[in-house]
DNA sequence: ATAAATAAGATACTTTGAGTATCTTATTGA
DNA sequence: TCAATAAGATACTCAAAGTATCTTATTTAT
């Protein structure tokens, strides 16, 4: 049976190929060295196609990520079954550094790379990964609330440090923290911030 | 007088008319559009040039920043005359605050973006930024032992925090903290978190 | 079932910059 | 003052951006 050449993906579909052909490129050789007639041969497509869809690489990265996204559905639904704070602290730590993958890494980079020419799509962004992250450790702290281990919310500047110094050590220094350094970094950081909230 | 177009820059003088000419298109166009064509032509000199010094645009940003930083010595002579542990903390992240400019922050950028293709270069000198902020804050944390107010030095996480979540905010969230939310960041996050490690 | 609309894919052209090589000429310093 | 060195000009190939035009497979509506 020789291949039909003729045949043609359409919609979503093409789309998807395309999106898994930038991401192995992604992985492979970074965001700087990502073409979209590199996208375009490793998709098996032509470059019109693409150009029909997004204006940049930037662009198509962007929304790739945005429907990966969509599909995973983040951190927002990690299980918040610790028998305190600090563990469930140390869960939602875990869930973020495992979440970490090579393509959001790039993902990262590639995003501050342009920040000066997309700071409105970027702002958006992390505002609403800020929010994510909120939602999630608000529940945990509104757990401790509910056990007494805490009196009141901490600021919104604790309450994020934990994904701060988390997302620091990935993004810039290109260092996932192991479960010890994770602890740590709650205990040391973390909890300490949050108990002092209470005075 | 008619200019003498024979005049050639030469050694020191001509990499410094190149360093300018990258900087100002750096600050205006940042790391993504930045060319060995655009500097050359900036510079009033031949890409050749250019290249007898330099592989990449990368690599000339880099040795402008490290000559940068050589010239003005950075925050390491930063003077600590606060009268308490917690006004020379103030003190240390206000002068990395206003040490922050434009070219830095692209700086930053570029080399995240580049973490894959540079990582040896980019490990060193993250490195070296380490080894110069432990260096001042310890500076500052042995000055409060002396003064009794606390005993012993925290680990290297502790010490490292005030940085690396100024350097959030500014690299990734591209958002220099005002003295307040300077002031929010030490009082409800670096100073327990000191406070804590002294149990 | 077929025609019209739509989207995929091929191709061609211009422009820009990378990277390399070669040549001339200004400047330095032995 | 002459040889060595470095600046600067120029020319070439290659890869990719960006745009435009054309053909053709596939879908949709009639």
């Amino acid at each position: 049976m020789v291949e039909n050449k003729k045949n043609r993906r359409r919609g979503d579909q093409l789309q998807n190929d395309i999106y898994q052909a930038a991401y192995n490129l992604l992985k492979k050789e970074g965001y700087t060295n990502l073409t979209f007639s590199k996208i375009a041969k490793a998709a098996q497509t032509s470059r019109s196609v693409i150009y029909r869809y997004w204006d940049t690489p930037f662009d198509l990265v962007f929304e790739m990520i945005h429907n990966q996204m969509k599909d995973s559905g983040q951190i927002a639904n990690t299980n918040l079954n610790g028998k305190n704070l600090q563990e469930n602290l140390f869960i939602i730590g875990k869930s973020l550094t495992t979440g970490f993958n090579i393509v959001l890494t790039e993902f990262n980079k590639m995003m501050l790379s342009e920040m000066i020419e997309q700071p409105q799509k970027i702002h958006k962004l992390f505002d609403e990964i800020n929010t994510g992250n909120l939602q999630i450790i608000d529940a945990a702290l509104q757990m401790a609330i509910d056990n007494k281990e805490i009196k009141f919310m901490p600021s919104q500047q604790v309450r994020l440090s934990l994904f701060h110094l988390i997302r620091y050590s990935y993004v810039i220094e290109n260092h996932n923290l192991d479960d010890a350094q994770l602890l740590e970094l709650i205990n040391e950081i973390v909890l300490p911030a949050i108990v002092a909230s209470q005075k």
